[in-house]
DNA sequence: ATTTGGTTTAACCATTTGGTTAACAAATCT
DNA sequence: AGATTTGTTAACCAAATGGTTAAACCAAAT
């Protein structure tokens, strides 16, 4: 048997189906369609993951957890929270620029189906946020930062750094902005998302 | 023929649809759900509507152009930044509250099909930015808030209003928090997030 | 060379699904 | 009232779709 093709076919569905996913999400996706994605027959992805449940749950974490290491460079850093605000919104845009259809999907397949989310909670890697409220307990206590709840500023840093990609389309028409001008703005949230965030909570 | 009965079904088939729709998307709905649901046979929906594709657009526009006037708040009116963004950020949480799978179903189909938008822009109540453009420049000049570009402000808002409800799957579990708590800190939102806005860029 | 085991495919199957048809029911018109 | 138009339904249809099967394939072990 050809143990080196054998993980190469799987590894080659697995890519296949997380473009199709994450494009289409699992109600628009088609077997067919990631088989031909794959250049592989139909009958392979059941021989390798059973059901198209199967393989989206497969495709699901996998991308999820290669989401969550973004997240928890804010959680899971000792900097100060400046730095953690800076250097995450940086990184995220990047990030995110390389993988488009990611936050996206993730938000989608979760409100279709909300209960998933249980399944990835035991795994280590799912962001814990305890570290980043101690951190903002102590800037606030030391007088570096104003009050506010770390729930409220976490969830303001993500918003502000996920929500441009997610609304794309119907932010480019309100604004009315071209693909080029847009991806623009996104260049220039790098750094005025951090001021803008800093400067809501600086003393 | 029932004029009266005629525009009642014809609604009933459009609200139905609504519901559908919005909860489970363009590719997730089935006819027949929404013929259940408006409680009368699969064939008038095609009587009514012709296609899925056809009733999919007609629920599209109409919760669009309930969606729309939302955010026309804060740009159509002649008052001060602050009280556009107090007045925004209140009312637009409540009416989500009522709306809980508006945004994301929006949000949803226009990635799916991000063309689309194109049906809508011609229409009068389309979201139009120049005025809040102006006011934005203008209490720039006079002193009363910092230099920031119309646009990220614009956007901004918007991710601090919308992002929190877009994202509840997955910021309830991060944050660890069960229905009542994250609904407590949805309100709490309601002027937290203005004053989040207004202390960044207030002079 | 033959066997053996996993791998891959073509063909097939059952169900779902959007859509149609033809007949029936109920208003409306004359 | 009788004819005509509009509204509604049950039954049906073709295509799409997720999934299965049996046979072919192929590399390694014997």
């Amino acid at each position: 048997m050809a143990k080196e093709k054998d993980v190469t076919t799987e590894t080659e569905i697995l890519n296949a189906a997380k473009r199709v996913f994450q494009q289409k999400g699992m109600d628009g996706a088609r077997m067919q369609e990631i088989a031909d994605e794959a250049g592989i027959n139909k009958a392979l992805l059941h021989y390798y993951f059973r059901s198209k449940q199967l393989l989206f749950e497969a495709v699901f974490k996998s991308l999820f957890f290669v989401l969550a290491p973004e997240i928890n460079k804010i959680l899971n850093d000792d900097s100060s929270i400046f730095d953690k605000i800076k250097n995450f919104t940086n990184n995220y845009i990047s990030f995110v620029i390389k993988h488009p259809f990611l936050p996206n999907f993730i938000i989608q397949e979760l409100n279709r189906n909300p209960e998933f989310i249980t399944k990835l909670i035991t795994n280590q890697y799912f962001p814990n946020i305890e570290n980043f409220k101690n951190t903002v307990k102590k800037e606030i206590n030391e007088g570096i930062i104003k009050p506010i709840k770390p729930e409220q500023l976490f969830i303001n840093v993500l918003a502000l750094n996920i929500f441009p990609f997610v609304s794309k389309p119907i932010l480019k028409e309100f604004l009315k902005l071209n693909d080029k001008q847009y991806h623009q703005l996104l260049e220039d949230r790098k750094t005025e998302v951090a001021d803008f965030i800093i400067n809501s909570i600086k003393i």
